[in-house]
RNA sequence: GACGCGUUCGUCUAGCGGCCCAGGACGGCAGGUUCUCAUCCUGCAAAUCGCGGGUUCAAAUCCCGCACGCGUCACCA
């Protein structure tokens, strides 16, 4: 059975769409093999806790169609799904590898251990803890035990090296002296996070660990605790992270990254996620356009590639424009009535979607292109103060027209354009401008036809 | 610094020893369509496949070294 999972620590606002990159593929991997995709909350670092931040990102995550089979909203079987409220759990398994000799108690403070590392550093050695309280753990286990002391349980990082195989990378191994003894439970009872990740992932039977790749180099330490505990090791397969044009991190000093950004800005989540396929794979046929439908029939974790690649916000809003072109035009009427809260007419909108549908690459691309047919325009692009006699022409000949319809406009237009024997390319600028305010603008006959006559009258006798 | 991972047009990528003087897409440029913009169509430029050595009749593709980039080295995830 496949079961992938993806692990968000609630320590942002949002989720990352690096993290929707690597959920998609969970997610992906998940439903080809007719297997369940989690969602799990690691919310076990309680001073980065961000406020709301889980609530967020399992809303993200439902906006953006990639639906948990198991979460902490929907539960499960190996409920409950947020770590915070499977302290005991944790506790029980490390006291486990204590008693195993896997692991040991820690009672060195915050003070002594960050002293060690600089004097560690100072000598240009590997910053390690130093295994006192290993050496006297006799001792510290009484004093615990008698005194109720805070301490931590240390991992006992065995000699010799660890093998793994990652599905992206190949076999990978390291020698153990290069791994410190990590705290797997902290003074305050909460795991860290390897502890709580092995703990889950095996608990919750995931066979599939898909991850970003900065978990490469403590997944040795995993390793380890799996074999500590006598478990079945997953299937790991590290992915590239995304990143900036500078080629570092992913980072919201230099990007958006928060996923409800570029939703909130009228990316389609299909869209998006399409982009975000894209990124470390690619479509067997060269296909760059395709549904999740599809991306899940067709996507195979060894055809993950190695390379980071860089975050293009460019190709994604030209993706997106293929999504707005592809749909429905009903359909798009309603998103962009959706996305401005109702505040803009449906009918008005819906006549204006043909006019529209080529120009938008986001939804929030409507309003600066579409405002004027809500409301006159209060500024304009070119300096009008010198066409007023052109603009009294103009309006004359629209006077006439009976019939309001955008071929009636254009041909009275073209015959005034004619008959003045002017340029026909700065007639319809200016017209163009009087109208809607702006240079730039959907076609003129037809707007000018859902605008109405009254209306386009109206706006060209103001300055006159 | 140590350890690990990576390196094909500006960007995303195809490529798995001959079919590659490297293909597609975004972006760029030029032209066509058009009252603007966009869409659509046509065409152009853009990678000596990081560098240097091997192996081979033949290497972007295999091996070795180097350089560079990135990631990780917490009682953070």
């Amino acid at each position: 059975m496949v079961r992938t999972r993806i692990a968000p620590s609630p320590t942002g606002q949002d989720v990352h769409v690096g993290s929707i990159a690597a959920a998609l593929m969970n997610y992906a991997w998940a439903k080809k093999n007719h297997g369940q995709f989690i969602i799990r909350i690691e919310d076990t670092d309680r001073t980065r806790l961000v406020k709301g931040g889980e609530e967020k990102m399992l809303d993200t995550f439902n906006r953006i169609g990639l639906v948990a089979d198991e979460s902490p909203n929907t539960g499960g079987k190996f409920a409950p799904y947020r770590q915070s409220e499977r302290l005991n759990i944790y506790k029980k398994h490390a006291e486990e590898l204590v008693d195993k000799g896997k692991a040991y108690y820690c009672i060195c403070t915050p003070e002594r251990l960050t002293k060690m590392r600089e004097e560690q550093v100072a000598k240009k050695q590997i910053p390690k803890y130093d295994r006192l309280c290993f050496s006297n753990q006799k001792e510290i286990v009484e004093q615990v035990k008698e005194r109720n002391l805070p301490h931590v349980v240390r991992l006992l990082i065995p000699e010799g090296q660890v093998k793994f195989n990652d599905v992206v990378r190949g076999e990978i191994t390291i020698d153990n002296k290069n791994l410190d003894d990590q705290v797997l439970l902290k003074s305050d009872g909460f795991p860290t996070y390897h502890l709580g990740v092995v703990v889950d992932d095996h608990l919750m039977e995931i066979s599939h660990i898909i991850r970003g790749e900065e978990w490469l180099p403590s997944t040795p330490k995993h390793v380890i605790l799996y074999q500590a505990f006598g478990w079945k090791l997953p299937v790991f397969a590290h992915i590239s992270l995304l990143r900036n044009p500078d080629k570092s991190k992913l980072s919201k000093r230099k990007n958006p990254v928060w996923t409800s950004w570029y939703l909130d800005k009228g990316i389609f989540s299909e869209a998006l996620l399409n982009y975000l396929a894209l990124m470390g794979w690619s479509h067997p046929e060269g296909k760059e356009v395709f549904s999740l439908e599809e991306y899940i029939k067709v996507f195979d974790i060894k055809d993950i590639q190695k390379t980071a690649p860089v975050f293009d916000p460019v190709k994604l809003e030209w993706m997106n424009g293929v999504y707005i072109r592809d749909i429905e035009n009903e359909d798009l009427k309603l998103k962009i009535y959706e996305f401005y809260n109702k505040k803009y007419p449906e009918e008005i909108i819906g006549k204006t979607i043909p006019l529209i549908k080529e120009r938008i690459k986001k939804l929030a691309d409507y309003l600066p292109l579409c405002e004027f047919f809500f409301k006159p325009p209060e500024s304009f692009e070119i300096r009008l103060e010198a066409k007023q006699a052109l603009l009294k022409n103009m309006k004359e000949e629209l006077e006439k027209i009976s019939e309001w319809k955008a071929n009636a406009i254009g041909e009275s237009m073209q015959a005034l354009v004619k008959k003045l024997g002017i340029k026909a390319g700065e007639f319809f600028m200016v017209l163009r401008v009087i109208i809607t305010g702006k240079k730039i603008s959907p076609p003129l006959n037809e707007s000018m036809e859902i605008l109405g006559k009254e209306e386009c009258i109206k706006r060209l006798g103001k300055l006159v």
